[in-house]
DNA sequence: TTGAAAGCGCTAACAT
DNA sequence: ATGTTAGCGCTTTCAA
């Protein structure tokens, strides 16, 4: 019996008719014509029953558990996973597909995660996500092999799953093209300096727009750390400190902006008055709640949970369920604009 | 076939068994006594076989899914969601149980989410935990009586479902008392204005310290509003512009303190030099990132989460799994002790 | 246009 | 101490 103990068997006596039947219509079976009117009989005795099919049963004959996996590392430490989730929630919901979480430790070994996937795979889930805590490269669990399955925030080394990142240069692109069209032409980027995708592209980005604008890239204003605020702080610091000191900021992350606002502030610069300011990762509980409000550049989290989704259903589909070799897809870093870009100061 | 197209019967094969008894010994079936000599040739047989069960065959046969439903709303706008998740994902594991999450907008009725719960009880789910994204009384959905359920972070206005929640009385206390034992006697209380537990449980708490350090409280320090950061802004300005200003704040939540930051680093007052702060929630990336780091009362709710599965695991365990009318579980809200509570300036 | 029946992989009476 | 077997609720040939 599935739901309330209605099971098919008492839709089909209901509507006088077999459980073929009533199998036939609920699923709209193309291969099976039912006759309009023993159709409508059907519908209206499982309406009236309440019936909803046993997933179960239903999975165990189908070889189709309806069950998308997703693993996802570090769920609670920060806000992002919290929009991976909702984005493939949303997105399974629209499929008739429920999410499975799990949550991986971040250990020091990719491979750890293989134990995690199998947790997914012996519970018949017939694909499973694999999230990131950050844009990383990843060897993806072997057993990966087995089943339907794409990355979430990551690529693969080996590059046989699909994957889909954020597109880090042209959000980039998009802050320090905010911060020029504003006037800047002295910007400062406090970089993070992890060996990490983000890194490397948000550089190239910062760089590939100053050259676009024919404003030479004066190296002496692009400083590395570990990306903290008390590090963001620092930094900033040293460079507003100088004599040339930059009048915009581009920063690797919402944090080191929130340690920059400090140091401006230390150094009695106004935000944005003295001092534009532009993030990245749009955490809304500093981003937002910041004075003023930093602008900074949305990482498409939420969208890549959604798009994960959609693949995998796409692969279910059609195909035999393994994909062979794409190019990551990378997804839009809108900039979110409040209050941080201003003209700069006249001097 | 389970994973990888072994089933029971290549293990009972291989073993030189039935499926009975493999299905004993894998499940430890107290009925029935195997010979320990047969007992070790099935595990190895499974073993090597690297044989899983189907979950889904089992869940079909014993009625049960080993599915816990986790109904959670706005699960990506705070880090709150998360941490839940976390708990009640790992308490889950812990039981062999899986987590299958679903999100639900907050409506203007809690009704809504009936259509949720429903799609849960499709799945099959054994029971479904219903987390709000902040405490609150709810009117759980009708359909939550029938599987075995339990609230957290709210509680049912009827009364009829196990729920878990925070002890904000004794978070407040907790916070006040800290101030108290640094010394001060002049303490203002930033609160909340919304009618929700939170509000009046800290209050009380707030007031039962003073009083029971002989403290008189001077109601014109307890400021209500709205509780953002610039409301929070707004009335610690105000209490701090009095010529007999509070030496400490307690603030309704972390980001009414992130206010108080700014409106004291405004009137020249140094946190924690010459004003003593403490928050509510422990939001990571405020209270850890202000500077100095703010001294705040943690909401327990990874600890929330795993509560309530073990709670339906004993509801699913022992009794029909409905339980009847309980008071709501109190969790403890530990004092988080960063550096922006120090003894009173000398006048 | 509809129905009978086999069987998905497993558990648990009931036999032996 | 171990095996036989009848289903769990459903989908799906195959037959009528």
């Amino acid at each position: 019996m599935s739901v309330r103990g209605v099971g098919i068997k008492d839709v089909a006596e209901r509507a006088g008719v077999s459980v073929t039947t009533v199998s036939h219509v609920l699923n709209d079976n193309p291969h099976a014509r039912v006759a309009p009117e023993t159709r409508a009989r059907v519908r209206d005795a499982a309406a009236e029953l309440g019936y909803g099919p046993n997933r179960m049963a239903q999975a165990l004959r189908t070889n189709r558990s309806g069950l998308i996996g997703l693993l996802s590392e570090e769920i609670a430490t920060t806000p992002h996973a919290g929009r991976i989730i909702l984005g493939a929630q949303e997105a399974a919901r629209a499929h008739d597909l429920t999410l499975v979480i799990i949550n991986a430790e971040r250990g020091p070994d990719d491979l750890a995660h293989a134990a995690d996937v199998q947790v997914l795979i012996e519970r018949q889930v017939d694909a499973v996500l694999y999230a990131t805590m950050y844009h990383r490269q990843v060897h993806a669990p072997p057993n990966l092999d087995h089943v339907p399955a794409v990355l979430i925030d990551a690529t693969d080394r080996a590059g046989r799953l699909p994957a889909v990142v954020p597109d880090e240069r042209g959000g980039a692109v998009a802050a320090v093209t905010h911060l020029v069209d504003a006037g800047h032409t002295r910007i400062g980027f406090i970089n993070n300096d992890d060996d990490v995708p983000a890194t490397h592209e948000r550089l190239a980005g910062f760089r590939e727009t100053l050259a676009r604008h024919g404003i030479a890239v004066d190296d002496d204003l692009v400083l590395q750390a570990p990306s903290e605020v008390h590090t963001g702080y620092e930094l900033a610091r040293t460079l507003l400190s100088r004599p040339d000191r930059p009048t915009a900021l581009f920063c690797y992350n919402d944090r080191m902006a929130m340690g920059a606002y400090r140091a401006a502030n230390e150094l009695g610069l106004e935000v944005p008055r003295d001092l534009s300011v532009v993030g990245f990762d749009n955490q809304e509980l500093i981003a937002a709640n910041l004075h003023p409000g930093l602008t900074t550049v949305a990482l498409p989290h939420y969208e890549m949970g959604a798009w994960a989704v959609e693949t995998v259903v796409r692969l279910l589909e059609d195909g035999d369920g393994t994909d062979h070799r794409h190019d990551p897809v990378l997804l839009d870093c809108p900039l979110i604009v409040r209050g941080s870009v201003a003209a700069p100061p006249q001097p």
